[in-house]
DNA sequence: TGCAAATGATAGTAATACTATTATATTTGC
DNA sequence: GCAAATATAATAGTATTACTATCATTTGCA
């Protein structure tokens, strides 16, 4: 998947100057990840962000409204990416099945070591999602800001699998559940793996997690 | 349900002064729930909670030790209040499946106009674990407050239902893989159904997430 | 009645989430 | 190669938040 010189497009709305057009830009991005990994993302503030990257904050401001922002962006650019690992992976699989089971594959398994963009670090970045991307559309504001498109890539993703699903069972009700309940699944079960094990029941078994999710689909729409 | 004098407990580290044991301390709970639910548990800070009940913000330190623990409180609550109701609606009934089946509809109908304790809004405190509570678990100092009990109620909630799921199929491997997944997927379902229509699949059709769930449990292990 | 406990009133502090201004680099266009 | 435009740095300032502290007043009950 590398040397293709991939470029991954969010929504302008979500930036003031973009990131990726400068070095300023692009290491508040990747230290920004750093950040609310080691610290969490209220603890994060652009204060520390600019002392980790040796600039005043007043220069993060110009390319990101506030902190909630930058925590969309970067939601956002994680959606299109796993977008363009689900295309990438399921081209020419004429199998709607094969096709389902590659798709949840990525949906479930853990990121290590992808480096597609070199200032991201997209391990990191999917833990700060399976912690705190719930945080970017659980606000006050999210009607406001679903209507602005913030949160579109995230849909297209779960878009795009629920197409699968009903080219397996054009009857199936619930596709676009189904999907959601994976995604936002995973993350839990992930974050209570870690944090609150007696909620799920991890074990010796390797891909707990993986062979749950995979059951539960195969098993809905038999 | 009513006029049974029950009394939910709440693990004693979440306050500082027993809420239910003053008027003040009352009024706190109550006007909590409805100004986290108005505004955003965000934007809710004990200065305007202050002046909503008229009384100066250092009061309500005196029970809580900060807007943190006050939602804890209130999502521990909840879990109590779930946990007595479940234990109620399947008393005296012997079949495991009949009993799975009314604890699903518990953890997936909407709350509408529950009384049992006068000054909590049930139906209200409901909305807020449906978009709020998550929130009292993802942040910094989980593990520290998981070691300190604080999640126990929860934890118990899910530890019963997986219990009949165990009963109906002993060999099964993911009890409360599947029982936190319908929990979680629930709030997720209803969020997006109010705010992210995309993401689910609500019609005309009644009860659209309560028939999801029963099913998916259902065809799982079956 | 008298004393303790609870609450109210007020003040103060450090940190946060910004906005504004001016100075200094850096880039680009000619 | 220089001026103009643009980006960044440095600094200051403000309202709000999340508390802590102190002292006055009210209330409950022995």
């Amino acid at each position: 998947m590398k040397n293709l010189n991939i470029h991954i497009e969010v929504n302008e709305e979500l930036y003031s100057k973009k990131p990726d057009s400068s070095e300023l830009g692009q290491k508040i991005i990747s230290k920004s990840i750093e950040l609310i990994y080691e610290i969490g993302f209220e603890a994060f503030t652009f204060k520390k962000l600019g002392d980790a990257i040796n600039s005043p904050e007043s220069s993060i401001y110009r390319y990101f409204k506030n902190k909630h922002i930058l925590l969309v962006y970067l939601t956002s650019w994680y959606w299109s990416w796993v977008e363009y690992k689900l295309v990438f992976a399921t081209t020419n699989i004429k199998s709607p099945k094969e096709r389902l089971l590659v798709s949840i594959d990525i949906l479930t398994k853990p990121i290590i070591e992808e480096t597609l963009i070199p200032y991201i670090n997209e391990s990191l970045l999917s833990e700060i999602i399976i912690s705190e991307s719930i945080k970017s559309y659980h606000t006050k504001n999210v009607d406001e800001e679903n209507k602005k498109g913030y949160f579109k890539s995230y849909k297209l993703v779960v878009q795009r699998v629920s197409n699968i699903l009903l080219e397996m069972k054009p009857d199936f009700h619930y596709p676009h559940m189904l999907v959601s309940t994976i995604i936002e699944g995973v993350h839990h079960q992930r974050y209570f793996a870690e944090h609150l094990p007696s909620l799920t029941d991890i074990n010796e078994e390797k891909n707990t997690i993986e062979n749950f999710y995979k059951e539960m689909v195969l098993n809905f729409i038999k």
